[in-house]
RNA sequence: GCCCAUGUGGCGGAAUUGGUAGACGCAGCAGACUCAAAAUCUGCCGUUCGCAAGAGCGUGAAGGUUCGAUUCCUUUCGUGGGCACCA
């Protein structure tokens, strides 16, 4: 009987969907676990085989917690909202609807062919209404909610306009509030929603009527059509998640995260302290309040940088600089934010004629604008210090502004000296102090004095929450007279409705401001602009507790039960975006009570990256013939991308390759080398336009999903990014056909017995079980693969067919390759699936040895083996090892100074 | 520029706490079985010297700590990724 995997995983996995071997009850007495794939946007080009890394990996941890006990959730859905699907329907007239659908089709069929154990009855889509309508729902409950400084947490905008009615507060009494408009209170309110509305940048392209992303902007010009970009400020939603800043800091401690990834977040959140302190300017009213986290510093400020948003610039330029900052200003706005930050090496600047004046020493202080200070960080302006920072410092140098020197001879005139250590010189009150000490000393004066407190600042913004695109969830608003009014959440789902184009609306809004029906109702103008693609994914993992519940986004009892993700594994790309926002969003619920844990992933896993290894044939330019690889230097010649599948190894299938893109080749020729065409390599991103992917149902067909599943874990560390090479696989199908022998012959049929189990076997059988267990709790699960393999080399070795001991194997091995595991667990007459077996226990005894084979090294070099009883102590061993002839050689008769022993490890005799 | 990760045979990788470097697999070589092939099995497989026994070298490089370093420390180079005039 042969290994016909084609016939066994279709057949089990028919079994599984029809017996619903992997639905899962909220209700249980076994302890929960929830593991979490981050769901994929499910794009046109299909999977390829760097998409299911975490699927296999997440698959295999779930099987084995489920074989160990636990009730285990591990779902699965798709990110069905998003650009690429919009831009295919501007391109193409189809409605992003059905293509989504007709993708989300072929995902589903990829995911199966793998075998993974979801539970399908809880998928979910982002871009159903029956999603989307709780996606609105949590919208409206943060546009409902705003932060509480005194409690850190979120409250009911209720509480806060109550508050106003009967006590108002430090900037309007009661009576003032009941006075105002209903716009001036409902301005008030906006400022502190946690969901609200302001003006912000965006980077406009007039020529394609829309808004761009800063990726579709590449040197101040639209990607698409190379069209004019400037910054424009428009009105956006935004989400307020710098109120969280801290909250999200401070969770960081009591998640399990890489260093690297927590380290990320810390970065993107930023927080510094320092202070802000506020100087007059020479000859105006105006102030100009900078934050430094450097007040140590002051007395070598030697100008000032405003960015060149800042409103106080205007004001304060002086008629002789106008047309300077003006041309300026102008250039300014044609720099998309990326571009401004991104060229440290250029640098630009305008002064604006005027002079702040420094508080302490009285001195004037020119200020400039330049394009590297942005309004939207502190308070839009910095004291420049340029013999400690090296950025003033190159600023300084480049328009020739005079450097105070307050560190003596730390700094020599040629770089900044950043340090903290230095006494301060030059430096009035703080002359004398080392500049750490002077920290504290400048704020409390500046605190004394009036002009600037001490403040901590984040460098993270508020999160822009609306895109003037189709395809997202339509907000939930109505505008009447600049008012915004929610709607009520009887109202939901407000369905995204159908379009005939997918062009921009005028002034800039998006495709939704065609549908003049759609627009106008009786409460006002909706909202023309849709949720951006992290609205859906921010609390997804929560909707899978309780997918069908109409009644609320999840039933408490169901969020409760499963509580936390307990493991989260995806790509670290999503290490700052997504993984913040659903922290946000998470904390939000749980201050507003509806949820019980405030961070959402308990443990998260970041798999790598699996690269494409791309092949190269050499055009010869100007011609129709192709040199291989070896020969390209003799001649010009231009590299092309070539399908990898049509290539072994590095060897060209010519006669694929002439039929390939409708045999655009085939009147090519060849300059061989060796009879052979060899492609050069390169590795790089997977992708389609690449010619490199390679399609995990291909080699589903042809080696099974336990083989692909296997090879996939066999390639390296899952946390590790690494080429993909097809090559390896045969090692592993080879060993899956190797266990299949164990208990078939091709021939004789059944080979298995019932004997009983010798202790070799046993041995064999309990240090894999050992193994596995560990490496299938650290997520090695490359050794777990290399560990079954030895096992089943061994128990061929040792001739053994024995059902008590390869039973045990099966349920093992059945996370990693659940098919055939099934397959031969029935055939050796067990009922019901692998997956509710006993999960194997170890025994210790079984492992015990009474002696060891010793390394023996003279001075550090391995020189012999001794095998020594385990139960000896030093003296007893250090006779047997002299004694040793070849300890005795490399002695040469000198008498030892010092023999190491480590017991159960070495022996290290010094000379 | 800053931060993080990483560097081991022809290749993917292993060595979990400082204790036999190269497990396991791929590729390669030699052989068995076969009319032949496939499949399977056996042996070899870091490098240099040597018939061999054995010896020298060897985890990017150079130092250091240690009886002992792929593992710890310092310096340095390469590669990959992330962030970026963030005050």
């Amino acid at each position: 009987m042969e290994y016909k995997f084609n016939e066994i995983e279709k057949k089990w996995q028919d079994y599984w969907r029809e017996n619903k071997v992997y639905q899962v009850s909220n209700n249980s007495g076994k302890p929960k676990y929830y593991v979490l794939d981050m769901f994929p946007y499910p794009s046109g080009a299909g999977l390829h085989v760097g998409h299911p890394l975490g699927y296999i990996a997440s698959d295999i941890y779930s099987r084995y917690k489920r074989l160990k006990g636990f009730n285990v959730l591990h779902p699965m859905g798709f990110d069905s909202f998003g650009l690429p699907a919009e831009q295919y329907a501007l391109e193409t007239g189809q409605h992003p609807a059905t293509t989504t659908e007709k993708n989300i089709t072929t995902f589903k069929a990829q995911l199966d062919k793998i075998g993974f154990c979801y539970d399908w009855n809880r998928e979910l889509r982002t871009s159903d209404p029956q999603y989307y309508k709780w996606t609105q729902w949590i919208f409206l409950q943060l546009y409902n909610s705003y932060f509480c400084n005194t409690q850190q947490k979120a409250r009911p905008i209720a509480d806060l306009v109550k508050k106003y009615e009967t006590k108002g507060c430090k900037n309007f009494t009661a009576d003032q509030w009941n006075a105002f408009t209903k716009k001036e209170q409902e301005d008030i309110l906006m400022n502190r929603r946690l969901a609200f509305s302001a003006f912000g940048e965006v980077n406009w392209c007039e020529a394609l009527g829309t808004v761009l992303a800063n990726d579709e902007v590449v040197n101040g010009v639209s990607e698409r059509g190379g069209h004019p970009v400037e910054r424009r400020k428009m009105r956006q939603w935004f989400l307020r998640i710098t109120a969280y800043a801290n909250r999200l800091l401070q969770g960081l401690e009591t998640v399990d995260f890489s260093d690297s990834m927590k380290e990320m977040q810390r970065n993107w959140i930023g927080k510094s302290e320092g202070a802000e302190i506020e100087f007059n300017i020479k000859n105006s009213t105006s102030r100009l309040n900078v934050y430094t986290t450097r007040p140590d510093t002051i007395f070598g400020v030697d100008f000032m940088v405003i960015a060149p948003e800042h409103e106080i610039v205007t004001a304060i330029t002086t008629s002789e600089q106008k047309e300077e900052i003006e041309k300026y200003l102008a250039y300014v706005k044609s720099r998309s934010e990326r571009e401004r930050l991104a060229e440290a090496k250029t640098i630009t600047g305008c002064f604006t004629g005027a002079y702040a004046v420094n508080p302490f020493d009285g001195r004037k202080i020119p200020i400039w604008i330049a394009e590297y200070v942005l309004a939207g960080y502190g308070t839009g302006a910095i004291m420049a210090v340029p013999c400690g920072d090296q950025r003033d410092f190159a600023f300084a140098k480049h328009f020739n502004i005079p450097i105070t020197n307050i560190i003596g001879t730390h700094f020599t005139g040629h770089e900044a000296n950043p340090t903290k250590d230095a006494v301060l010189q030059n430096s009035g009150f703080l002359n004398g102090l080392v500049m750490k000490d002077a920290m504290a000393v400048a704020i409390n004066k500046v605190e004394e004095l009036g002009i600037g407190k001490r403040k901590v600042n984040y460098r993270m913004r508020d999160a822009g929450f609306s895109r003037q695109r189709y395809w997202g969830e339509p907000f939930p608003i109505t505008w009447c007279d600049g008012i915004a009014n929610p709607l009520d959440a009887s109202e939901l789902p407000l369905e995204l409705p159908h379009v005939d184009k997918y062009s921009p609306g005028p002034n800039g809004e998006g495709p939704l401001a065609n549908l003049t029906d759609w627009i106008n109702t009786a409460n006002g103008r909706r909202e023309t602009s849709t949720m951006p693609g992290y609205a859906g994914s921010s609390w997804y993992f929560l909707r899978y507790m309780d997918p069908h519940n109409d009644k609320t986004f999840c039933d408490r009892k169901a969020s409760d039960y499963w509580n936390q993700v307990d493991l989260y594994i995806g790509g670290t790309e999503h290490a700052v975006g997504h993984l913040l926002y659903s922290r946000m969003w998470t904390k939000v619920l749980f201050d507003l009570g509806l949820i019980g844990f405030d961070e959402p992933f308990k443990k998260l896993l970041n798999q790598g990256m699996i690269q494409g290894s791309s092949r190269f044939i050499y055009r010869v330019a100007g011609t129709n013939q192709f040199v291989s690889a070896g020969l390209k230097d003799n001649y010009t010649t231009q590299p092309l991308h070539v399908d990898v599948n049509m290539v072994d190894g590095v060897d060209l299938n010519i006669e694929k390759f002439k039929q390939w893109k409708n045999a655009e080749f085939a009147d090519a020729t060849f300059i061989l080398e060796n009879d052979k065409y060899i492609c050069g390599t390169e590795i790089e991103k997977m992708s389609k336009s690449k010619f490199n992917t390679v399609n995990p149902d291909e080699l589903c067909d042809k080696y099974g999903a336990d083989t692909f599943r296997m090879y996939e874990m066999f390639l390296g560390p899952v946390e590790a990014s690494k080429p993909w090479d097809t090559k390896g696989i045969e090692g592993v199908h080879r060993f899956l056909r190797k266990l299949w022998r164990l208990l078939f012959d091709d021939l004789k049929g059944k080979i298995w017995t019932d004997a009983k189990a010798t202790d070799a076997e046993l041995k064999v059988l309990h240090r894999t079980i050992k193994k596995i267990e560990e490496d299938t709790e650290r997520f090695s699960f490359n050794t777990a693969v290399s560990t079954f393999m030895i096992c089943v080399n061994e128990l061929a070795d040792l001739k053994c067919n024995k059902k008590e001991v390869i039973e045990q194997l099966l349920i093992l091995l059945a996370p990693y390759a659940p098919h055939i595991c099934e397959e031969l667990w029935h055939q050796l007459g067990n009922k019901g699936s692998v997956l509710d077996a006993d999960y194997p226990t170890f025994n210790p005894a079984l492992l015990v040895e009474s002696t060891k084979d010793y390394p023996v090294s003279v001075n550090g070099k391995l020189r012999t083996n001794i095998i020594l009883p385990l139960n000896l102590e030093q003296p007893q061993v250090e006779e047997l090892v002299l004694q040793n002839e070849v300890v005795q050689k490399w002695l040469d008769g000198k008498p030892p100074k010092k023999i190491i022993f480590v017991k159960n490890k070495m022996i290290n005799v010094v000379v």
